[in-house]
DNA sequence: GTATATGCAAAAGCTTTGCGGGTTC
DNA sequence: GAACCCGCAAAGCTTTTGCATATAC
């Protein structure tokens, strides 16, 4: 079994069909796909509900399989505890990961000082190709 | 004439009765409405249409006299030029605002370096108040 | 005077929900 | 077997759009 699987075995989350059809789209998938996006590639395979695949997506999402992020205007997801930044290339409109832990730690910092203890973050960066000649 | 009033003008956004009545409120506003908001709080002196509401919003945000941000699930929007961070405490849903220079320059290096030009970002923190006793 | 903006109402997307039947543990 | 989940269809929100009228410059 999974890791994911089991998981979702631990938090009370049943595995059922729909359930693991999503969670191996998202393991397979190396962007951040949409709902939408997500049902369309599920249903390469299995029968599945546009109902469904939100209800599904809310649930692992709810039970912290999931993590959820509002890019330019709806929901798109990934497997929770991946750390990193997104940086939306406004020329192109692709996200790119940014992987520093260096910035982690930093907002963790800063969050400490305020009181708080960080859970999760999101950070859209805007960013233009800079001219090089 | 208010240097946003200026703005608008050099950018040949026309300075009509809805569009200063948003910039108002957005002027006076501390916190960061979402459109529903926006229009409700135009509509305390003002005879708006929500259509226009969105309209305004899009229009000055395009003249990059307004920043949006998708936060929870839906936009909101502030004056552009700010350049901070949302803190989202888990507890209560507030959004409050981190403001911290040194966190703006060392996500503008991390872009640097990728070859990228930092043009806006938007963080979003989850954070949860530490015990303290 | 012309180009552009507004109001209204209708429509378009994304997301949720009620209900009967089916599946997991 | 009980609790929970799924599919379908309908409804709920947020946001956009078409069209006639009104406004800014």
């Amino acid at each position: 079994m999974g890791r994911l699987e089991q998981t979702c075995r631990e938090r009370g989350v049943k595995l059922t069909q729909p359930r693991r059809a999503v969670l191996e789209v998202l393991e397979t998938s190396r962007d951040h796909p949409s709902v939408g996006e997500i049902h369309r590639r599920v249903r390469q395979r299995h029968r599945i509900a546009l109902a469904t695949t939100y209800r599904v997506l809310n649930r692992l999402t709810e039970a912290g399989v999931l993590t959820r992020h509002l890019f330019v205007d709806k929901a798109h997801y990934e497997l929770a505890g991946r750390r990193h930044h997104h940086l939306i290339d406004r020329s192109t409109g692709r996200i790119v990961e940014i992987d520093d832990p260096a910035l982690t730690a930093l907002l963790e910092q800063a969050l400490n000082r305020l009181g708080y203890r960080l859970v999760d973050y999101h950070l859209e960066l805007t960013g233009e190709v800079e001219r090089s000649g």
